[in-house]
DNA sequence: TAACTTAATGACTGATTGGTCATTAAGTTA
DNA sequence: TAACTTAATGACCAATCAGTCATTAAGTTA
């Protein structure tokens, strides 16, 4: 088969998540500055003029590719954590099953590594992303905590710090899908890496019985 | 004070240190492709032109500065373990507190965070990185994991999963650190915070009492 | 079906930066 | 102290790539 392009076809209506799409698999795996727009274009089917009909600039695209994500995620997540009527573990539960099965296993699941390698480049984007992502997350994981405080059913733990160990393997699985794992031979299996977390913390959060 | 740059001054021996030192705060701060030489070498104190005369080129100073690096504290790893004689939990505790101490509150902290960001671009290098920094690390986790089990002291847990799990708040915290940590109003204090892992750990850990 | 609108193209321009090297200046040696 | 060696310099060159725009081609309209 020939490298001959498709013929030439309008989407106007789909172009713009095609070169998102295609932007966000290049800019996880290479990072904002070693992404050349050529590829971008080649990736998404189209040439590179293209890309300025939908996007000012590169960094206009790499912002989009950011604020069009996990925030309805997050949404979903609150929403679990207002009607949760069980056990303050069941809900810490829900919340990462949730999490994981929305982010971590859809295209969304590079960002972390992104924003964790591009932040420093991006601080205003970082910031949104902090404000938006992250800091409604912690806030559903410290609303399990509290009531698992409150009830007897965790031992006392500052939140902040055990917000942050908490997330820590989750955000850790992602990031290490898209980066380290290349060089270890074997993959590592969520539902199992999932599991283990889930019984460290059941046992770990639990209120010391006299 | 005006901009002069110092006079020149021979520092033969001095000299690749200080410009790998000054590479890797950049390759730190903004990874390898957005790293102009030019700054490298303003941030040694000298012209781009020097950088040459001890590097063959940039992407031999970024391998420079990640393989001259963090082994030797996994060598002090690896004898802590060796001659350990208390419980598993007090080794499992020592090797977080070693590499913490080694690496955590080092100018060697940062490469957690270049590795993640860059190791799609130099999966050579990341694999080197893999063989001698990160296999090395899990091997000690998983010999105080392994004297646990087979004590009785531990529960039974799939152990590399396990050393995922124990390992991710840690790489976290450094790599938390370099990149999303300037969005967040309050640091995160690494003695609080590894307190509270080794409390959940020790815990989550233990075997369960019939 | 011709005229028109507009999405797409990719050659081109200008800016940027890795890498080079003729020159300069700091030490060393005789 | 002059001659020599060598570490350092920064202007320069060539390659690269973001962004532009004249042109082309896909649809739409009258």
């Amino acid at each position: 088969m020939s490298n001959i392009s498709p013929p030439r076809k309008r989407r106007k209506e789909a172009r713009p998540s095609e070169l998102s799409a295609a932007a966000l698999d290049l800019f996880v795996e290479k990072g904002f500055a070693a992404t050349r727009l050529e590829d971008v274009a080649q990736r998404a089917g189209v040439s590179k003029g293209t890309l300025y009909l939908y996007f000012d600039s590169k960094e206009a695209l790499f912002k989009s590719v950011i604020e069009d994500g996990v925030v309805p995620v997050l949404v979903e997540g609150e929403e679990i954590a207002s009607r949760h009527e069980g056990s303050a573990f069941e809900l810490l539960e829900k919340l990462l099953a949730n999490w994981w099965a929305g982010i971590g296993e859809t295209s969304f699941a590079g960002i972390p590594k992104l924003m964790t390698a591009e932040s420093r480049n991006f601080p205003e984007l970082a910031q949104f992303y902090y404000e938006n992502v992250i800091r409604r997350g912690r806030a559903q994981v410290a609303s399990a905590l509290e009531r698992g405080i409150a009830s007897g059913e965790f031992r006392k733990l500052d939140i902040e710090t055990t917000i942050d160990v908490v997330i820590a393997p989750i955000l850790m699985l992602v990031i290490w899908r898209y980066s380290m794992a290349c060089c270890q031979g074997t993959q590592v299996d969520p539902q199992q890496y999932m599991a283990v977390h889930l019984t460290l913390l059941r046992e770990g959060l639990k209120r010391t019985q006299v």
